[in-house]
DNA sequence: CTGTTAGCGCATTCAG
DNA sequence: CTGAATGCGCTAACAG
């Protein structure tokens, strides 16, 4: 007869304590909240916990205690090389609290934006994470009521929902454009997704510059493929092209690709920007001028407010503004045309 | 005095049932079994639900019913594109069928994994995904004493936990090889990650080729990077090169792009190979050729098997292999030199 | 079709 | 430092 039978039944906190010759609750709190138990008790308690193979429940604990020790976090689609950054740092910082991440994607769609909000708040997460600002105003409403800390991502905006960690996109366009004109480059383009964030940088391209510039924009997701076809649109509405922002560094690798196939040289024919700083930017041939967002750095912030929150302190600045900074590299190192 | 008053305090089913004017349990019914309900008891208790606000409690729900609606996933690393298709198409699947991700991510590391598999299991997941087959014999004996469905993807092997959804690396590594020995190439290299089923590829391969190969090794994440530091590497190693097998696009695009660098013609002076069949990989400069593996389809067999099993239906196929294939493109498109 | 009764497993009161 | 009672919000059993 073996010493250990295997339990069958789920083993429970009450089985522990059993074992461990002490009351449920000590066995409770030796777990839980060690600093009000002796030492001696702990020690029985986390032998039982062996012995018996428990695994707390945690569905248990969290109806009562009402800390579920989850997290939402909502993307638009976890496939948007863009946010990975941002969930595993996420995902990191959260584990090392003892919280888990519930994920779920939104694809865009506020409808379902919506629906995934409430099947979210149903499994009554500590706090919330949004990749992007939420879009739905019933939604707004609802993350209001829960109660809960909710940070919205990758983005700025004066009335966060609660608090809000990103940059402005408005002027990572004005920036690029600025930079453009800079170089004296006049004949430009723009190979853009169709996502809220990138027609508002590329509204901000266009402020600075003051006027509109030849626009291919692709449907999501902006693959280098997309980025390959866009150059072709592009340089079908102007062959003389001198240089494209692409909304993505995926997109403006498929510009680099293209433009290669094509026989155009870059930068000396073509000068390319990306956005995102990718792992692979700095290593393309030519190297990628692009903008550079941290993005793990968002997901580490937003972990950093939530936790400070979810343990009841204040937190002063609801709105971070990481920035942005744009990396020069070979991609545009081409000098403007001598004037005249 | 408004209407609807904001309750401060969360509604419960509790609430509902008064609103609607029937007993907790029907209000329970009408919401989550409504075949059991008349139609206009149903109507009754929707209008309560929006007149109240009401949102589940899936906490209180899961403790009683033993049904958490959850699925914890865990992957090495969210950041390996790899995994990315199988864990959107499996977000996906089980979205529509109410159920959500609990995502973690082990690090390659097997302490941690044990760590991470107890807190999962805490949360009393439905079922578990791997990214990959469990490491540790610990987490193994535990997952099977949880009782749950349990899908171990992206290998295959005969005594999975439960269940395995993947394919042979050692017949992806035996197949490349095969392949470039078809084309009579004899000056062979290898670029390879140092995870487990990378290594097992190479073993494939070297077996296949029947002796071993100049071989850089690089240390995860094998990025573009990588690839050109790996080319690097291997041109010390022997200068006449005539073809690489890298273990993952990424790197393969890195020996496109550092061959480019250093005058190589890809694939008249150097045939390369990736593996994952990436979404770049059809429309680089060359295309490249590469080994496809179809990581949504992994995802979305894992969900079936896991949903069946969740509706207690028996899986005859505990082990399924969903095979892989090379797709060949331009960057392997040189003939043989010709004999003698 | 509807209601009553009885917990799920744990943590928060309160008392010692 | 330890323990006894109480209920978190909900659903599975049974009864009507």
């Amino acid at each position: 007869m073996p010493t250990s039978p295997t339990p069958r039944k789920t083993v429970t906190l009450h089985d522990v304590a059993r074992e461990a010759g002490v009351s449920l609750i000590t066995a409770s709190r030796a777990l839980g909240n060690p600093a009000l138990v002796s030492k001696a008790t702990i020690e029985r308690v986390q032998q039982a916990v062996a012995a018996t193979g428990y695994i707390p429940n945690l569905l248990a604990g969290g109806l009562k205690s009402k800390r579920s020790l989850m997290v939402a976090a909502l993307v638009p689609n976890i496939s948007v090389a863009q946010f990975l950054p941002t969930v595993q740092a996420l995902t990191d910082a959260l584990e090392q609290a003892g919280y888990q991440l519930i994920l779920g994607q939104t694809g865009y769609d506020r409808a379902r934006e919506d629906t995934l909000l409430g099947t979210m708040l149903s499994r009554r997460p500590d706090a919330l994470v949004m990749g992007g600002l939420v879009a739905s105003q019933t939604s707004r409403e609802r993350l209001r009521q829960a109660g809960i800390p909710v940070v919205e991502t990758w983005d700025l905006t004066d009335h966060p929902v609660d608090m809000v960690v990103g940059f402005s996109h408005l002027k990572v366009g004005g920036a690029i454009a600025g930079y453009f004109l800079s170089k004296g480059w006049t004949r430009l383009g723009m190979a853009t997704g169709d996502d809220q964030r990138a027609a508002v940088r590329r509204e901000g391209f266009i402020a600075t510059l003051g006027r509109d510039v030849p626009t291919a924009v692709v449907k999501a997701p902006s693959t280098l493929e997309a980025g390959r076809r866009a150059l072709g649109e592009l340089l079908a509405q102007d062959a003389g092209l001198r240089a494209v922002y692409c909304s993505s560094d995926q997109m403006a690798q498929g510009v680099l690709v293209e433009a290669l196939a094509r026989g155009l040289r870059v930068p000396q024919d073509l000068a390319v920007c990306g956005f995102g700083d990718a792992d692979f930017a700095a290593h393309l041939e030519p190297a990628l001028t692009t903008v550079r967002v941290d993005g793990a750095a968002i997901g580490l912030k937003a972990a950093e407010l939530l936790l400070a929150r979810c343990r009841g302190e204040a937190v002063p600045q609801r709105v971070v503004d990481l920035g942005f900074r744009i990396v020069e590299r070979a991609s545009t190192a081409a000098a403007a045309p001598a004037p005249g």
